[in-house]
RNA sequence: GGGGAAGUGGCGAAAUGGCAGACGCACAGGCCUUAGGAGCCUGGGGAGGCAACUCCGUGAGGGUUCGAAUCCCUCCUUCCCCA
């Protein structure tokens, strides 16, 4: 799948466009300049100081703090990264996770969006039309928390924050496309997200339902499923445990789609989130079989291995389950009633621990198994759980751990059906779900695992007694919030019409502003005096609002498509934009977002698909995430803790640039790691030599002892074989080694300013190379160098060089010699050297002969460009 | 308990079957300088040796291979997800 993607990238990077790419800085150059070499483009530059600040130095030095905000402003007066629609230019849709306004930027808002902003610039410069958008996932909690807490209006909170966040993001220097942002709390935005909630609604994707919810008593909301964390249960926002509610409660049917949802065919995503989101979906493939009580009562229960039906030996209920009243018998009602009443005030997730010492009671009832017609006893015991398959199970002790240590304590019989290789006839001293091979199952003995749960499904169901079934894990998304600021859900309570969407033309249903916060729990919406106050949009009679407001991640499930048209009013997007730009061909964020926000909007595109709303099967084809940048003490960074990183400093200290290399240059992209406070000095020395390697005057002495015909061979083969190294990287998003081979060429480039090959055109081709390939990194100060060399505004226009295969070509290599295995001797010899010749040179060379000592080689291994390998 | 990822100098890392440690940080020595917390040059995996050189070395152990940081098996440690 990965490569295929891959392969179509490559593909889809035609020459032409690069051509394309390049004419509209040809219609902005003012004046062509030709620079003939490296040194006539210093002297033009030093004759016009434009930007330099006046020092008593006269050194034209890398003032990062000086350039930076001169280029962003006329970048912005050029609307020099504003997409449009371009028919005759392949696209490039490149998206970022939009942040959420706390009203910081912090250094992981960083690390996620400048190594996307250069890859996608790169993109660019490969000739393609790119569209990289921004914007704000403006609902949710903290703004409502802040006006409880200071008083402050969360709409004031959330907006001022925009402001003071917008300006950061453009200190970055990103190529953000600011006249397609979007803030999902504008009511031109939440108009929208209540329309799709209609949407669904109408499709009977979005119902209502009582159920036992996850509640965060602090947050005072109900949460997703997928937004309850870790083993003890613990709200993804705050940190409170949560405790469970009996709410009716909105959902949508995401439900529908989980056999979809484990389909990425087509995207090229990483293994991990597919894994992530697989597991969360949870398929598992068996079947349900119906047990009778004595009673007739039919009790389902679905199991994974159908062919362990012969070894159950006891049915139990879940505490909840509507039969366990029913069925218990008149002495035990008592302690069965206990149980339960203590049962149900456990966590689920106490009730479910493997380690915990069994509990339960027998009901005093019986159900007949349908396979051998078995007289087994009924029980309840909490670690069964009514929200999880049918809320029964059959106790299969032999095979199933828990139910192993069911019986054992409450000494039932653990018969084995499923031999394990070698079984001696004794019982078991564990549960064993390996391999094996049926017995004590009548006439499917001998039955291997591999054909056990297939045969035998089939035969329940020539019976009638069970059916093949698979069941997921994945539950339905929860969307209520009992929260004030949220997009309203737009559906009115009519006394004679039940639950009515609100009609498109009505939306949006605004928020209302005089709201007032009271530490009671309930939502401001609740609270208002008349909001909630409204008419029956079927029968025009009095009827009720909806106070609950959506998830926020609700919003976020369709922000892509926004950005395509964020002032279009007409419906969610023009159609226009959309047919150019859709889908997403580059996502990048944050892998905690695996189970929500990423598995939410692949619900969303599939539910839009299947209401002919949109036409993809997927929002994003391909998805790339970055790693966690840690404090300097390689902790998580926290205020409590003092480790934080501010951005917004060291751009005042380093410059943007700068912070930019260096988070690419630190770590791999995906892996993250701890912050370093000096490693940034070495990217700021880098940048500094660059300068210096551009600006200042090469040495008035060429070295004549040097012959320049090699020298112009050398610097041609290291700057083209750089090209190839890096255009590969950022294909692959390998941002560290970028930079690394860009600092390896610096170094070249630095020695060889001494010689006499600085007067030549390979150095002018070297020089406007590397300012090229700074510039997706880098890009205010490539910008300043490429003016200074007498370069067209703007470097961002321009296309990516090309390196060429034959000067990149080695003509020389070092070839290892090795006596088994280990080098021994290295020869210069020319990179095509036949096999012949260099075999002979090996077994010539001096020192593999004293490693023979006299011997006869059996084998010599020769590879390539690379080795011989003598072996004795 | 299940699944996944990772483990390489003092540190961040590079090398994905073929010269281990590119690039950078820190450190050491030198140059320049009135000064250096600037810049430039040089050196740093470990052990032995004046040296050429030798041996050892990618969490531990085993295996495959002419050849393993890289592939396979077992184990240890750390992190993530699920239970």
């Amino acid at each position: 799948m990965a490569t295929k993607t891959k392969a179509k990238t490559k593909k889809s990077t035609p020459k032409t466009t690069a051509t394309a790419a390049r004419k509209p800085a040809a219609k902005t150059t003012r004046k062509p300049v030709a620079a003939k070499s490296a040194r006539k483009s210093t002297r033009v530059s030093a004759k016009t100081p434009s930007s330099q600040p006046a020092t008593h130095n006269s050194r034209d030095r890398y003032i990062p703090q000086k350039i930076e905000p001169k280029w962003q402003k006329k970048w912005a007066a050029d609307r020099l990264y504003r997409a449009e629609v371009d028919p005759s230019r392949p696209k490039f849709y490149a998206l970022t996770m939009l942040p959420y306004p706390s009203g910081e930027l912090h250094i992981g808002h960083w690390y996620a969006m400048t190594p996307s902003d250069a890859r996608a610039r790169f993109m660019r410069m490969q000739g393609f039309n790119v569209m990289f958008p921004m914007g704000f996932d403006a609902f949710g909690l903290p703004a409502e928390n802040a006006a409880i807490q200071r008083g402050i209006h969360p709409k004031k909170w959330t907006y001022a924050n925009i402001e003071r966040m917008r300006q950061q993001l453009r200190s970055m220097g990103a190529m953000f496309d600011w006249e397609r942002e979007a803030v999902s709390a504008d009511p031109e935005y939440y108009r929208w997200t209540q329309w799709f909630f209609a949407q669904l609604f109408k499709h009977g994707l979005a119902y209502k339902k009582m159920s036992p919810v996850d509640w965060c008593p602090k947050d005072n909301t109900t949460l997703a499923r997928e937004q309850v964390w870790g083993e003890d249960r613990r709200c993804e926002r705050c940190g409170t445990p949560v405790i469970k509610k009996n709410l009716a409660q909105w959902f949508f049917k995401i439900t529908d789609y989980a056999e979809e949802l484990l389909d990425f065919d087509g995207t090229d995503w990483p293994e991990r989130v597919r894994l992530l989101q697989t597991n969360w979906v949870g398929r598992s493939e068996g079947a349900e079989v119906t047990f009778h009580s004595e009673h007739e009562d039919p009790i389902t229960v679905f199991t994974t291995r159908p062919d362990t039906l012969w070894g159950a030996t006891f049915m139990v209920l879940a505490p909840e389950h509507p039969l366990v009243l029913k069925l218990t018998s008149p002495d035990r009602k008592a302690e069965v009633e206990t149980y339960v009443a203590e049962a149900t005030r456990q966590s689920d997730i106490q009730r479910e621990a493997a380690d915990r010492e069994k509990s339960g009671v027998f009901i005093g009832a019986y159900a007949i198994n349908p396979v051998n017609g078995a007289r087994i006893p009924i029980w309840t015991a909490d670690y069964v759980l009514m929200t999880y398959g049918t809320g029964a199970i059959m106790g299969v002790p032999a095979h199933d751990e828990r139910d192993f240590a069911f019986a054992r304590k409450f000494s039932l019989p653990i018969p084995v059906v499923i031999a394990p290789p070698g079984w001696d006839g004794h019982p078991l001293k564990e549960a064993y779900h390996g391999e094996g091979v049926m017995v004590n199952s009548g006439a499917f003995d001998g039955t291997p695992t591999s054909e056990a749960v297939a045969k035998v499904t089939k035969w329940l169901e020539e019976r009638g007694l069970g059916k093949g079934k698979v069941t997921y894990r994945l539950r339905d998304w929860l969307i209520s919030r009992q929260r004030y600021w949220g997009a309203p859900i737009p559906i009115v309570y009519c006394p004679t019409h039940g639950a009515v969407p609100v009609p498109d033309d009505q939306l949006p249903v605004l928020l209302p502003d005089d709201v007032e916060w009271k530490p009671t729990g309930e939502s401001p919406l609740k609270l208002h005096p008349t909001w909630s106050k409204t008419t029956c949009p079927i029968c025009g009679e009095p009827a009720t609002r909806e106070t609950d407001t959506m998830d926020t991640f609700m919003c976020s499930s369709w922000y892509q498509y926004r950005y395509l048209s964020p002032d279009y009013d007409k419906g969610p997007w023009d159609p226009k934009e959309y047919s150019y730009w859709m889908p997403v061909d580059c996502y990048t964020g944050g892998i905690e977002h695996a189970t929500m926000h990423l598995i939410y909007t692949r619900f969303f595109t599939k539910a839009l698909r299947d209401m002919r709303i949109v036409r993809d099967d997927e929002p994003m084809m391909q998805l790339r995430n970055q790693g966690i940048i840690l404090g300097e003490d390689s902790d998580k960074m926290s205020k409590s803790k003092g480790n934080v990183v501010a951005p917004d400093d060291l751009v005042k200290h380093y410059g943007a640039d700068a912070v930019r290399a260096y988070l690419m240059f630190f770590s791999q992209w995906d892996q993250g790691g701890p912050w370093n406070s000096k490693g940034i000095e070495g990217v700021v020395r880098w940048l500094n030599r660059v300068w210096k390697l551009i600006v200042e005057k090469p040495p008035k002495r060429a070295n004549v002892e040097t012959s320049e015909r090699s020298n112009v061979a050398d610097l041609r083969r290291k700057v083209h074989q750089t090209v190839r190294r890096v255009t590969r990287d950022f294909e692959n998003f390998e941002f560290n080694t970028i930079v690394a081979a860009l600092m390896e060429l610096l170094n070249a480039l630095a020695k060889m300013k001494e010689t006499s090959v600085v007067n030549t055109p390979a150095w002018d081709e070297a020089v406007d190379a590397y300012v090229r390939m700074m510039a997706p990194i880098t890009p205010h100060v490539a910008e300043e160098l490429w003016a200074k060399m007498g370069k067209p505004y703007s470097i961002h226009q321009q296309p990516w060089p090309k390196h060429d295969e034959a000067a990149a070509a080695e003509d020389m290599i070092t070839l290892v010699l090795q006596v088994n295995g280990k080098v021994r001797d290295r020869l210069q010899v020319p990179a095509d050297i036949a096999e012949a010749e260099a075999k002979d040179k090996a077994l010539a060379s001096e020192t593999v002969r004293r490693y023979l000592s006299g011997k006869t080689p059996k084998q010599v291994v020769y590879v390539a460009g690379r080795l011989v390998n003598v072996v004795v």
